[in-house]
RNA sequence: GCGAGCGUAGCUCAGCCUGGUAGAGCGUCACCUUGCCAAGGUGAAUGUCGAGGGUUCGAAUCCCUUCGCUCGCUCCA
C-alpha cells in the first residue's frame, strides 16, 4: 500500500532536485524521455564525489584491486557468453480481456473446448468490429459462459448490442494460448528484448546489431587474463570498473531509481576456488560469528570472501552518511539464485517510495548486489571464446604435491563433480563434459583452475538519490513575527556534499570585505568545490547554502580586518547541522578543510 | 503494453465545471539598505497554459491524438 505521506516527501525530493540543480528529466524541452535522467551543477558534483570515492577506496587504496575503463559497445558473443541474450527476452503474451501479462513459458497448458468468434456486430447502431477473440471452457462448461465472456470483450471494444459473429468450437489440447484464470484468448508470445540494441558500422543489417552493455561486469571478465598478465596481480585480486550501463527496462519507475541508462561501480574480486584453498592450506575458514571478518586471510574460502565484501560495502556507506538503520539486507533465496551462484546478499536502502513487508517494516530497495558467481563467468567466456581463463597457481601446485593421496583423490573428486555439474548445467554434452571435467580436475592437481568470483555490483544513481533522500531534511521554526516558516536542509556528509565550502563575506558593500573573502576563495577553489556569495543578508546566504547542503561556511567580518586585533586574518566558520559557530585562522582553514572533506 | 490520475512562471499552486485581456505566494535579478541565521524598500524579468489537431467569432477552459510524470498490473538477468 502506497503511504500518501511518504509519496508527498518523494514529491519534495524531485521538486527539489530540480529547483536547486540536483537533476532535470533528460530532453525536458522536448517533453522529456521515459527513464533518462541529467545531473544539474550540484547532482554533478555529488555523483561524481561519489564515483571518486568509491574508485579511490577500492582501487587506489587497496594492493589487491586495480581498475579498468572497458567500451560501452563490445563484441555481440559476450552477451551470448553471459546468458543476456537469453535471459533478457523472454516471451510475452497479454490476455486479450484483461490485459493481464504472462511470461509465455510459464503459462500452465489447459485442456477443454475453445469457441472462438470472428467479430461482432451491433445492428441498431451500425457498429462492427472484426477483432478475432476466443474463449477456452473446461469439458462440460455451457457454451453460454464462453459467449459472456466475449460480449464483455466486444462491449469494451465500443460494441453496445452485442451480436456475436461466426462462432466456431475446437477442441483444445495442452494450450498455452488461453488465460488459465478466465479462458481469455491470449496474445501471440512477442519477444521482449531488454537490451539496447544498436548497429556497429554504417549498414544496418542483422549481421552487424551490437548491443549497450547491460551491466558494466562482462568487460572485466572478458579482459581478465590481459589485466592478470599485465598488472602482476595474483588471485586473490579484484578488477573494478565505473561506468554506464543500460537496459531497455518495461517500466522505469521511482524518479532515477530505475533509469534506462545508468551507471554502475562493480568490483569482481577473483578467488580460489575452495579445493585449491584446502590443498594449500589444509583446510578453508568459513564464518563462524557476524559481523565483518577482518583482513583478508590466505585460507579464506568462498563464503569468507563473500562476507568481507558485504561489510566491506556496509563500511562504505556507513562512511559516506548512510548509517545501518537506513540500509537493509536481503539475503536471495535459493529460489531467487541463479543457477550459478551460491549467494546473493543485497544491501538495500529505505527510499521514501520502498514498499512495507507484511509485519509493517520498510524493507528498502536495491543498492547493491554482493554476489558469489562461483566460476560460472569465466568458465562462459573460456567455452564461448576458446581461449583459456585459468590461472596456474604455484602455490596450489607445492601445496599439491605434499597431499596425502586420499587427500588428493577426495578434492580431485569435489572439483570434478563442480566442474561436470556446471558442465551440464550450461547443455554440455554428457560424454564431453565428463572428459572436459576430469581434464579440469588433472589440471587442478598440477596447480590450475579457473578463478571463482565475489561480485560487489552497485547502482550510482540509485546511491544518489538515496544520498538525496537520508540528506533531505525540513525544519521548521518561528521566523521574527512568530508565522512558523518551513526551511530545507540537505545534510550530506562532507565528503559526498557538492559544495563543500562557501565564502560569504558579511556585508557587500563594504570592498575591504569582498575582496578579503574573494582571496580565500581563490586559495580554496583548486582544492575543493567552494561557492562564493554576497548577495543578500548573511542569514538569507547561510539558508541558500543549508539548501545546497554546503557542511561549512566561512564568513569574512570586519575582525578578519582586523577591528579587534586579536583577531585579526580569523574567519567565523559555521556548521550547516547545528549553526554552531567557531572562530578560526585563515591558515589554519585549508588543513581544517581537507581533513573533512577528503576522500578517505 | 493495459487501467486510473495529473501536466498553467524556476518551485508550489489558483483559474477549467459555466469558453471572452494568464494570476498568487515563494524564489531569481538589479539598485538602496545591511554588523551572523530565509530582515526591509524600490524596480524588473520569466509562460506558444506539455505538444499537435479539431469545434468556435474567440480555447488554459470543450473534443480527439500524442508525449511526459505518478499509482496499480506486468517486468525487474
Amino acid at each position: 500500500m502506497a503511504e500518501p505521506k511518504e509519496n508527498v516527501l518523494m514529491e519534495k525530493i524531485v521538486s527539489l532536485c530540480k529547483r536547486r540543480g540536483f537533476v532535470f528529466q533528460s530532453s525536458e524541452i522536448y517533453g522529456g524521455i521515459n527513464g533518462f535522467w541529467d545531473y544539474g551543477p550540484l547532482g554533478a558534483e555529488l555523483k561524481r564525489n561519489v564515483k571518486e570515492l568509491w574508485w579511490t577506496s577500492m582501487t587506489r587504496m587497496r594492493d589487491d584491486v586495480v581498475g579498468l575503463e572497458a567500451t560501452i559497445i563490445m563484441a555481440p558473443q559476450i552477451w551470448k557468453a553471459s546468458g543476456h541474450v537469453d535471459t533478457f527476452s523472454d516471451p510475452m503474451c497479454d490476455c486479450l480481456y484483461s490485459n493481464k501479462r504472462f511470461r509465455a513459458d510459464q503459462i500452465e497448458p489447459q485442456s477443454g473446448t475453445a469457441y472462438y468468434y470472428a467479430g461482432a456486430r451491433d445492428a441498431a447502431a451500425g457498429r462492427q468490429v472484426d477483432d478475432v477473440f476466443a474463449v477456452l471452457l473446461p469439458p462440460g462448461k455451457p457454451v453460454q459462459s464462453a459467449r459472456n465472456l466475449a460480449t464483455q470483450f466486444y462491449n469494451k471494444r465500443g460494441v453496445t448490442a452485442v451480436e456475436l459473429l461466426g462462432e466456431r468450437a475446437e477442441a483444445v489440447e495442452n494450450s498455452t494460448r488461453f488465460n488459465p484464470d478466465n479462458g481469455s484468448l491470449l496474445t501471440e508470445p512477442r519477444p521482449f528484448n531488454l537490451m539496447l540494441q544498436t548497429y556497429v558500422g554504417p549498414i544496418q543489417s542483422s549481421e552487424n546489431v551490437a548491443y549497450l552493455r547491460p551491466e558494466t561486469a562482462q568487460a572485466i571478465f572478458a579482459q581478465f587474463k590481459n589485466v592478470h598478465e599485465t598488472s602482476r596481480q595474483k588471485v586473490p585480486f579484484g578488477i573494478g570498473q565505473v561506468g554506464k550501463a543500460f537496459r531497455n527496462e518495461v517500466t522505469p519507475r521511482n524518479f532515477t531509481f530505475r533509469s534506462r541508462e545508468f551507471e554502475q561501480m562493480e568490483l569482481e574480486f577473483f578467488i580460489k576456488p575452495d579445493e585449491a584453498v584446502e590443498a594449500i592450506h589444509g583446510a578453508v575458514a568459513v564464518p563462524t560469528v557476524p559481523g565483518h571478518p577482518g583482513e583478508p586471510q590466505p585460507n579464506w574460502g568462498w563464503q569468507m570472501w563473500h562476507r568481507y565484501w558485504v561489510e566491506e560495502r556496509v563500511r562504505f556507506y556507513e562512511s559516506i552518511g548512510l548509517s545501518r538503520e537506513t540500509l537493509g539486507f536481503h539475503i536471495q533465496t535459493t529460489e531467487e539464485l541463479a543457477h550459478y551462484a551460491r549467494a546473493t546478499t543485497d544491501i538495500l536502502f529505505k527510499f521514501p517510495f520502498s514498499k512495507r513487508d507484511a509485519a509493517g517494516n520498510v524493507v528498502g530497495d536495491e543498492l547493491e548486489g554482493i554476489a558469489a558467481r562461483s566460476d560460472f563467468d569465466l568458465s562462459q567466456h573460456e567455452r564461448f571464446s576458446g581461449k583459456s581463463m585459468g590461472v596456474f597457481d604455484e602455490d596450489l601446485r607445492t601445496g599439491w604435491g605434499k597431499l596425502e593421496d586420499a587427500k588428493k583423490a577426495s578434492l580431485s573428486k569435489r572439483y570434478y563433480d563442480a566442474r561436470l555439474n556446471y558442465l551440464m548445467r550450461v547443455g554440455v554434452d554428457a560424454a564431453k563434459a565428463q572428459v572436459d571435467a576430469k581434464e579440469d580436475a588433472e589440471g587442478l592437481a598440477k596447480g590450475q583452475y579457473i578463478p571463482h568470483v565475489i561480485e560487489p555490483s552497485a547502482g550510482v544513481d540509485r546511491l544518489i538519490l538515496a544520498l538525496i533522500a537520508n540528506a533531505f531534511t525540513e525544519i521548521t521554526d518561528p521566523d521574527d513575527k512568530g508565522k512558523s516558516e518551513t526551511r530545507v536542509m540537505m545534510r550530506f556528509h562532507p565528503r559526498v556534499a557538492p559544495i563543500k565550502v562557501a565564502i560569504l563575506p558579511l556585508l557587500k558593500n563594504k570592498p575591504e570585505l569582498v575582496s578579503k573573502a574573494r582571496s580565500i576563495f581563490e586559495a580554496l577553489r583548486p582544492l575543493m568545490n567552494a561557492y562564493f556569495d554576497e548577495a543578500g543578508s548573511i542569514g538569507r546566504r547561510y539558508a541558500r547554502q543549508d539548501e545546497a547542503g554546503t557542511p561549512f561556511c566561512v564568513t569574512v567580518d570586519f575582525d578578519t580586518l582586523g577591528e579587534k586585533p586579536e583577531l585579526l586574518n580569523t574567519v567565523t566558520l559555521r556548521h550547516r547541522d547545528d549553526g554552531r559557530q567557531e572562530r578560526l585562522a585563515i591558515d589554519q582553514l585549508i588543513p581544517w578543510l581537507m581533513e573533512r572533506v577528503r576522500c578517505v
